[in-house]
DNA sequence: TTCAATTTTGTAATGATTACAATTTTATTA
DNA sequence: TAATAAAATTGTAATCATTACAAAATTGAA
């Protein structure tokens, strides 16, 4: 079930980002999809609905709602990019057979670190990679 | 000091690479230069001394030194692409100010997580991103 | 409705990486 | 040593995701 318009209009409001028809679709789609998608992921996936659609303009929704802080960009090994609607502290396990991205939770003070006296951390990526349980137990 | 013909050989022997030139070159640059270089930081600085490096022999060599597991590549936030010779558990700190890439210990059981329990984990990155001392005290 | 601002589109440019064939170097054999 | 084969290195062209940017469409105030 999609969220309404009103809902995606206040959250973008909220975080001062101007709702637009594909602005909303994007969020929209990020919300329903946890899934860590590519842009193409997005692309193709809303192309269906908006034939006009063009891929540019998921760059600059993307990178809109990077600078306004509601998604975050995962870099992943392979030159991989993901995007996360999810900003807040956790880490990531990639299975390397069904490439299915997993969220897990860490604590704030992981990386209470001696050798990191003096440094200030903005921001973390914790990516593991390997085999998922899924995949493992087949 | 550079390290000498011998050592390297023997050591590119040791992981079942094929001594030549590049290569050797390669994997002194790397031992002498333990900063994470990129592509290009290697290239600019063995086209000095050989005139007709092709950047080419760079990613090869990087490519069968990936494979032979002698290097491992980082990828960072920014697509930024970066080497590193050690091959050992480790996380790193990336400084947003001056660019330098930290080393930092982490223990072999930090991923002790329920969670994860089943799955296979058989690579690490933990890249943290911040304002390094150096810079912070300035 | 008119007009300006903003959003969206479409196409061309960019730039790092890859593919691949030609050349050079190295090692092997006669 | 010379001839030959194998491997390494080079140089150029292709690829492909991303970016730049101008044109077109949409929105929203006056
Ligand atoms: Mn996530
Ligand atoms: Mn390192
Ligand atoms: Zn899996
Ligand atoms: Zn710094």
């Amino acid at each position: 079930m999609d969220y309404s318009n009103e809902k995606l209009i206040n959250y973008l409001k909220e975080h001062n980002i101007k709702p637009s028809t594909i602005r909303m679709k994007v969020l929209n789609y990020l919300f329903m999809n946890k899934t860590h998608p590519t842009v193409d992921d997005i692309y193709k996936s809303l192309k269906e609905e908006i034939p006009t659609l063009s891929k540019t303009s998921i760059y600059n929704t993307l990178d809109l709602f990077l600078e306004k802080g509601i998604v975050k960009v995962l870099s992943l090994q392979e030159k991989e990019l993901r995007y996360d609607i999810d900003t807040n502290l956790h880490a990531h396990f990639k299975c390397e057979k069904c490439g299915k991205l997993y969220d897990f939770p860490i604590s704030p003070n992981f990386f209470n670190d001696d050798h990191l006296d003096g440094f200030i951390i903005n921001d973390r990526d914790i990516h593991l990679y390997g085999i998922c349980k899924e995949c493992n137990d087949k």
